[in-house]
DNA sequence: GGGGGCTATGGGGGG
DNA sequence: CATAGCCCCC
């Protein structure tokens, strides 16, 4: 027996423990979905620390700031509180702090706003209007996503002019102007003092590079030790930022970068798996790990994934493998309508809660589009099964709640022309449409914002005394500002801009809900107020202000947010799951058109895309996968057909559950045998039951005493029947000992004579 | 200047 | 199906 106490580094496998325990030099880690990477970050920091690391030399970053937390968190059982000071986040919220300190030095205001995507659009809409030029050739989202192209490849509006291939692609599609609107969109954000979320990298960047001595240096100091994750899905733009705060005269090139070329599904905003060749050839010194053992999934559901990766054809070579060789197939489900689905996905939902004694918490619910959520909560709805839907619609981007922070981000900052526009004549205090035109026209002429015309310039027409009324308002707001908290100036905002006075006017249960919403956002910022969580660096730990408030609303995503009930079933987009993992995982909606996306179908070259994505879906699955489909369902106003996905005819039949076939050309014949699923653990065979044979018996005939046959769980007896019409039942094929609780109102079973 | 109703059109993922 | 944008009327 050895001597030498436990180590945190002896709950790693070998490769594990090499890439976390490798800390000189740069460092590449290829790890499979579910192979113990959040471990190796995590053991991987701990362990620079207790080999005498400042946890303020440390930068790590994520890919969301949950991620971040509990990454933090998880050190800190290692080594401590320390773990906290730990620089930790996403690349979006880290630059975003630094940039309120530095952001003067290139021309900002430190207390910027950071514009949303709708702030931008309408930005462009504008300069698109202001220019004549046609919307619907220049549409404004088309219009911003080249530019944020363009931003996340760290070209400048004067490069876009000179670079060929944008320019040909714009003259193609009848958008040659587009780099002028950039350039136009560039001048009025820094106008408004404005970033959007390139910006967040892109002035970072520009911060660095054109601030070698005084701010560069500084933290290639500060951040010696970085690790990024999910480096596969980084941009060009951030790769860049990494290598100036890495590469320099001295340093000792102390970059991890974890990741999965397999997993890369965010090429849309401008990831490139480019950057992990380029990382080989930047780094020729770096040492490659590869982790291939994966612990979370059944062997099922890791040579289903396997099967379905190998259809692409670029990847780097590794072999993702487990030892946890019990298990259930996979079920598909075919359904004939969207409803259906949603029902069938329910029902299937019960039957294995009830059957291997599931919380609400281990089970998703993922979908290629957001818009798929809504009959699966309908579904869930009827059972009564709490459940929690991600993404789409956040409470920050409510109305309402909108229309109050744009009050505080003018207070904070008066040259954000889009909060002012959104508030000036709300609620309505007479200054119409063609006054405020006349503002931005003026503010555009002569390169002020808007709130400087206001204050600048006489006013003689009948809006006058409404616009002197305004200003006198945001003054008011700015003087509270000046010597209140955040929470103080909130509620001295929603209580005198007139938006409480408005809404209480509405009785509707829709403006009660407004209401209420105007209500958890004052106590947000309370809560925001008086947390004593230590955040990031004591430079930064005791900013409560406003400004720092909305910065970190702008950046929170959905994730973030707290849960109010622990235990729901999730119901989020494919892309959201990343990183998460359940233990019974139902993919939807896997039909051609919808997974994969017709985008990516009629845009060529994206199939490979849309497979690592179902990839990362079907991978977040720890021991049951339901995969389902339906035949029709309604998409923009009609029934549309579309054939099952192809990737469900990736799948061998020998990780399937029953004999589903799916024959493209021949239609799609019910599947002879319905699910059937073995309990974790059971080595029985299950009787199967031809459906086609079954006659259900109606539910109040179910008496004790009876033997019985369930679709899915075989011939049984029936032990007890309580009040609730809920039967204990013990099925010939499953553990005797363990009855199964039927709720017999959504059950069928037939009796057998 | 404000509100209501009609028509045309979009159509994904997210920091 | 949703909703943005438009026109028309008060």
């Amino acid at each position: 027996m050895s001597e030498v106490g436990y180590s945190y580094l002896d709950e790693l496998n070998d490769i594990q423990r090499q890439a976390a325990s490798c800390i000189d030099g740069p460092v590449m880690v290829i790890a499979g979905p579910g192979s113990g990477k959040t471990r190796v970050l995590t053991y991987r920091i701990a362990h620079l620390i207790n080999k005498g690391v400042i946890p303020g030399n440390i930068l790590a970053l994520t890919f969301t700031n949950k991620a971040a937390r509990d990454m933090k968190d998880r050190i800190e059982r290692v080594v401590g509180s320390k773990a906290q000071r730990v620089w930790a986040g996403t690349f979006h919220s880290l630059f975003a702090r630094i940039l309120r300190v530095e952001a003067h030095r290139i021309g900002y205001p430190n207390d910027f706003t950071i514009y949303d995507t709708d702030d931008t659009k309408s930005v462009i809409s504008e300069i698109i209007t202001q220019m004549n030029l046609d919307k619907k050739v220049y549409a404004p989202g088309v219009v911003r996503s080249r530019i944020s192209a363009a931003k996340s490849n760290l070209i400048t509006p004067k490069a876009y002019i000179i670079n060929d291939e944008l320019m040909a692609y714009d003259k193609m599609a009848r958008r040659p102007l587009i780099h002028l609107i950039y350039e136009k969109y560039a001048a009025r954000c820094l106008r408004a003092g404005a970033m959007d979320f390139d910006d967040l990298l892109l002035q970072m960047f520009r911060l660095l590079y054109q601030n070698p001595d005084q701010v560069r240096e500084k933290y290639q100091r500060q951040l010696q030790y970085l690790i990024v994750d999910d480096f596969q899905d980084t941009n060009y733009l951030q790769y860049e930022i990494l290598k100036l705060l890495t590469i320099y005269s001295g340093s000792r090139n102390n970059i991890c970068i974890v990741g999965d070329d397999a997993q890369s599904i965010y090429s849309f905003r401008g990831a490139t798996i480019e950057n992990i060749l380029q990382f080989e050839h930047d780094f020729p010194e770096l040492q490659t790990f590869k982790l291939e053992q994966n612990y979370r999934s059944t062997q099922f559901i890791v040579e289903a994934a396997n099967e379905v990766i190998h259809h692409n054809k670029r990847q780097i070579q590794k072999k993702i493998w487990t030892d946890r060789i019990e298990g259930n197939k996979i079920k598909i489900i075919k359904a004939a309508t969207e409803t259906e689905e949603g029902k069938r996905v329910a029902d299937t939902i019960i039957e294995q809660k009830n059957r291997f004694n599931l919380q609400n918490k281990d089970i998703a619910i993922l979908y290629r589009t957001n818009g798929q959520s809504r009959v699966f909560e309908e579904q869930l709805r009827r059972y009564n099964i709490q459940y929690r839907v991600y993404g789409g619609l956040s409470f920050y981007s409510r109305k309402e709640v909108k229309d109050l922070i744009a009050y505080m981000r003018l207070t904070i900052n008066d040259k954000d022309d889009e909060a002012l526009k959104r508030v000036i004549n709300y609620p309505r205090r007479g200054i119409g449409e063609s006054t405020i035109d006349n503002i931005a026209q003026l503010a555009d002429d002569n390169d002020l914002s808007m709130w400087e015309v206001l204050t600048k310039i006489e006013f003689n027409n009948r809006s006058r005394k409404s616009i002197g009324d305004f200003v006198t308002l945001i003054r008011a707001f700015k003087a509270k500002a000046v010597k209140s908290n955040a929470y103080e100036i909130a509620d001295y905002i929603a209580r005198n801009s007139g938006i409480i006075e408005l809404l209480k006017s509405d009785k509707s249960i829709e403006g009660l809900g407004r209401m209420e919403n105007i209500i958890s956002l004052l106590d947000g910022i309370k809560e925001f107020v008086e947390d004593d969580e230590i955040q990031l660096n004591e430079e930064m730990d005791k900013d409560k202000s406003l400004s720092t408030f909305l910065q970190t609303i702008s950046l929170m995503t959905d994730a973030d947010q707290k849960e109010e009930n622990p235990d729901t079933v999730t119901l989020m987009s494919a892309h959201s799951a990343k990183g998460l993992e359940f233990k019974s995982v139902f993919v939807v909606g896997l039909e051609e058109n919808l997974f994969p996306s017709y985008m990516a179908l009629s845009e060529g070259n994206q199939i490979d895309e849309e497979r690592r994505l179902f990839y990362v879906a079907i991978t977040r699955a720890e021991e049951l996968l339901t995969l389902t489909y339906a035949n029709s369902r309604y998409q923009y106003g009609s029934m549309r057909y579309n054939d099952p996905s192809r990737f469900l005819e990736e799948i061998t039949d020998k990780n399937l559950d029953s004999i589903i076939s799916i024959h493209k050309k021949e239609g799609f014949p019910e599947p002879k045998i319905l699910g059937n699923f073995r309990p974790l653990g059971s080595k029985k065979p299950m009787i199967s039951v031809n459906p086609g044979d079954f006659v259900a018996a109606d539910p109040k005939q179910i008496k004790p005493g009876m033997e019985v046959i369930h679709l899915k769980f075989g011939q049984g007896k029936v032990i007890s029947v309580d009040e609730r019409m809920v039967a204990s039942i013990v099925f010939d094929g499953l553990d005797e000992n363990q009855d199964k609780r039927i709720m017999l109102q959504f059950a069928k079973l037939q009796i057998v004579e």
